[in-house]
DNA sequence: TTGTCAAATGAACGAGCGTTCAGTAACGTG
DNA sequence: CACGTTACTGAACGCTCGTTCATTTGACAA
């Protein structure tokens, strides 16, 4: 065989990606091969290299794209508001939120920075650190005005970061809480870990 | 050659755990090859068969001692305490400065779980349950107590030991800021998060 | 000095790796 | 229906992988 029937190589690149994006998450870029990737798409292995000049790039563009879409959707969910608190309360709603939706990316874009090559890691950690800086403005702006309480907004920053993407190590879709009710209780640790109570009437309880 | 002068089957041992956590934490463990685990010993591939079975258990052994090596630690630095927010802080200064000094198996510890055969993933998963429950028992106690304010002490304890463990991603020794300020910062953070001010006279600052 | 044990060599095993490429079958257009 | 284009095969390349094992050397006691 050689073409097969009802074949389209745009839905061959799809599948590709989506293929080595499962198998990364799964076993790790390193532990998986070309020829598995190639196995779940249905294709030989030679074939991937109509679509990815190598395995390398494969990962990187997973990785490139992640950040690029993260930096993009936030742009598009971000409030026109100025007040501090309002800022960080859609930050954490609009984190979790994209960030359950992709786990398996978000899972790769932690675990397999170390398999880039340098120039892509530099890529990615410069997207990364831009989001990064998102969050340390929130938190340096509702210093300024007195409504946050942190000694040091830039690690307050990566601290909540870190808190609020840990959700994906443990959270599978149908479990106990609703990702609704998720959402509250991070907004309730993060306004704390600040010094601060969420906007609005929603009091603690425990 | 064959035995090496001044050898010892105990230093080799030692040496080869060594270099494996080491390249381990570096490239990951499916990317490290026994040659190069036993070039940084200085001996041939074949000879750590002397000192392992496989290339699993020496992943495995590393882990798991590392569990059993911090839940031990935690007996030790445990105070005797009933009051929950002393024990909450004497667990956050405890977790800083154990995982400060041992960042790369912190970071295989997360890294590798995946690589771990299907016994050696429980026989890890076991132990760190059983961590992460000393923490939803200090936040249950809080909470049952009034001191702490958190909905769920469940999420609550995994995002505050996400939050803490995050400190191994970005810390540098010789870094902007010495350990004894990071405890502060996280122990500030730590009970804000959990609606509550850390014990003693210190005021948040910003 | 000899013998025993511990510690390591180095070559070999089959398997799998990423990648290349000449060949071939299905597709889309005229 | 012919024909260039697109999509893919399948075999092969040189390497590296984890692991085994007969052999060799150093250390140490008798």
């Amino acid at each position: 065989m050689a073409r097969r029937t009802g074949s389209s190589g745009e839905r061959t690149a799809r599948e590709i990606r989506a293929a080595a994006l499962r198998l990364f998450a799964e076993h790790g870029y390193a532990a998986v091969s070309m020829r598995q990737i190639a196995q779940e798409v249905g294709v030989q292995a030679g074939a991937l290299y109509l679509y990815t000049p190598d395995k390398q790039s494969l990962l990187a563009d997973l990785l490139i794209e992640h950040m690029e879409e993260l930096l993009t959707a936030w742009s598009a969910a971000q409030c026109g508001s100025t007040d501090p608190a309002a800022r960080l309360e859609t930050f954490v709603r609009f984190h979790i939120r994209h960030h359950l939706g992709r786990v398996d990316k978000v899972f790769i874009s932690y675990m397999e920075l170390r398999n880039l090559s340098d120039e892509n890691f530099m890529r990615v950690e410069r997207l990364r650190r831009l989001y990064e800086q998102v969050v340390e403005d929130i938190l340096h702006d509702g210093v300024a005005a007195g409504v946050f309480h942190v000694a040091d907004p830039r690690v307050a920053s990566l601290a909540l970061i870190a808190m609020l993407t840990g959700i994906t190590t443990w959270h599978r879709s149908g479990g106990r809480l609703p990702p609704d009710r998720i959402e509250e209780i991070y907004c309730d640790l993060a306004f704390g870990s600040v010094g601060a109570l969420v906007p609005g009437v929603r009091a603690k309880t425990g």
